[in-house]
DNA sequence: GCGCAATCATACTA
DNA sequence: CTAGTATGATTGCG
């Protein structure tokens, strides 16, 4: 007989219940029923940025130790979602290779409208019920499934445990039955694959890889000694890139590339000087090895003022700028600390392995090796600060703050959480003086991004240091999130506008853009 | 209403 | 050090 005292069970952690978030009643999202049904490019972006823009705050106002699900409620509750008609095949706005960092992502743009199934399926089509069909599945690599190769996939069904946790055989309901009709009538089902986040080991990244099709299944008996069934899919072909360029990304940063690699040219741009080396790739002409010229490599020096204490919350309105080094919000002026505290970022130099690449039909450019999250500091702008008389005609690497730039809304929008909406974080940038920097003769990767009308990459004014007569610096940031090889822009801007009509406005640069976008402005600069 | 699910972020364990 | 696990709140669906 066990006659020892009952020890009462601590519990190894408590979770308070997130505390209620009320939003502005009046809050209007902006997207009407007939487009929360059917999206778009722009809808889709904009969702993600927005849902991003809220998670972040809530990291940044140290709101609870679990953001996703608060800041996807908040997204869900207020309409901030578009795709929400569940359908075969393509979903309007989702490219084949973009990358996710979460579940309610995927959901909140008509991904996959589950919230923790892998298999998601419909039921009903123009109002006719019929048997489930599978519309989309997401390996997560719980199930000791093949999912390395990348034009098809062996996909276990989910179920196969009793209401204690216990093993038991899966049974043929909801998303396996779903499967299995996929099957017989061999539609298309989005593919999102689920990896490692390589920069966080305990969280992962989902790519969508596009349409498959269902193309065998079998039961077999898993480690448990259980059934389970087996799904082979197959990639529907003709479709672009999605998982295979994660792969050749990943045998980069795992594996390092070196000099076997295809159209390579030189292991460090940068010559030492970044803490990280800047690889140089020509694959466009693979014999060609020459450099980018007439360039010096340099970094911005950091002045060096040490402080006595820190000042950082006062000047950034009582909150840090960034959360693990991600910025919260754009700003007129983000200010950083000089030596003492951790408010550093744009300070601390490149953190992401880059490389500089000959691009089809716009010179250099710039890439990273590794997936790129939403409001990452990606690199600044280095180069020689000019004055207007200064600057030469035939500069084609000059910053210039005073150009005309696209507007657009990357912060959080305030009603949201129930704060107030009539003193939002400006967006608007108010310099005191026009920003000219000039990377034509010596500069860093900044040099390299080239303009897009459609970037993924904006830029923020910056100080550093106590010292308010400190020059303003710029630095870099990932407007959205960005797979990997995938080139780096932003907008350069144009030098003048003519208005051509009551709405209509004529953005005159002095170059012609290949950007290729949808939204292209025709030129730049 | 109940039960289930290939979640999420984190503390703890080996 | 890190890889693996346990944890409780959570939500769409049948």
């Amino acid at each position: 007989m066990d006659n020892s005292t009952p020890i009462e069970a601590t519990p190894l952690r408590t979770i308070k219940p997130h505390p209620t978030i009320i939003p502005s009643p009046i809050f209007d999202s902006g997207i009407i029923e007939a487009e929360r049904e059917s999206g778009n490019q722009d809808l889709v972006d904009s969702v993600l940025m927005r849902f991003d823009a809220v998670r972040r705050r809530l990291l940044q106002i140290n709101y609870a130790k679990d953001v996703v699900i608060p800041a996807s409620t908040i997204c869900k509750n207020q309409g901030i979602k578009t795709n929400t008609k569940k359908r075969i095949g393509e979903v309007p706005g989702v490219q084949v290779g973009d990358i996710f960092y979460n579940w309610s992502e995927m959901y909140l743009v008509g991904l996959h409208l589950q919230t923790m199934a892998g298999i998601d399926y419909l039921r009903v089509e123009n109002g006719v019920v019929g048997s489930p069909v599978s519309t989309s599945v997401v390996t997560s690599g719980h199930y000791n499934d093949k999912t390395e190769d990348v034009n098809s996939l062996i996909y276990t069904g989910h179920g196969g445990k009793d209401k204690n946790g216990q093993p038991r055989d899966q049974k043929l309901e909801r998303g396996n039955l779903a499967l299995v009709e996929s099957n017989k009538i061999g539609n298309e089902v989005r593919v999102i694959r689920g990896k490692e986040d390589p920069d966080d080991k305990n969280k992962k990244i989902y790519i969508y890889d596009g349409l498959y099709f269902v193309s065998e299944l079998w039961k077999e008996k898993g480690n448990t000694g259980c059934e389970e069934f087996k799904f082979g899919l197959m990639r529907k072909q003709g479709q672009p890139e999605g998982f295979e360029i994660w792969k050749s990304a990943e045998n980069l940063w795992k594996h390092g590339l070196s000099n076997s690699r295809k159209g390579f040219i030189l292991e460090d741009l940068s010559y030492g000087k970044e803490a990280i080396p800047v690889t140089l790739v020509n694959e466009v002409d693979e014999n060609d090895k020459s450099t980018p010229p007439g360039f010096e490599y340099v970094i911005s020096e950091n002045n060096s003022n040490p402080m006595l204490d820190c000042v950082c919350v006062q000047r950034n309105e009582g909150k840090l700028p960034y959360h693990n080094n991600i910025l919260v919000c754009r700003k007129p002026m983000v200010y950083e600390c000089d030596f003492s505290c951790k408010n550093r970022v744009l300070q601390s130099g490149l953190k992401i392995q880059m490389e500089v690449f000959k691009t089809s039909n716009c010179g250099w450019g710039l890439r990273s090796w590794k997936p790129i999250r939403a409001g990452t500091f990606i690199c600044e702008f280095s180069g020689v600060n000019k004055k207007k008389e200064e600057v030469e005609e035939d500069d084609d690497y000059l910053f210039d703050s005073s150009r005309i730039y696209n507007r657009f809304k990357w912060n959080y929008e305030p009603e949201l959480l129930g704060e107030d909406a009539w003193k939002p974080v400006s967006e608007v940038f108010n310099l005191q003086s026009q920003v000219l920097i000039s990377a034509k003769d010596s500069g860093n990767v900044g040099r390299f991004l080239n303009h897009s009308c459609s970037p993924n990459v904006f830029w923020q004014p910056t100080k550093c240091g106590i010292n308010s007569e400190s020059h303003v610096r710029i630095g870099f940031f990932a407007m959205k999130h960005i797979p990997p090889l995938t080139e780096l822009t932003y907008d350069y801007g144009v030098s003048s506008v003519e208005k051509i009509g009551e709405d209509e406005r004529l953005f005159k640069g002095k170059k012609n853009c290949l950007c290729g976008s949808m939204k292209c402005r025709g030129s730049f600069g």
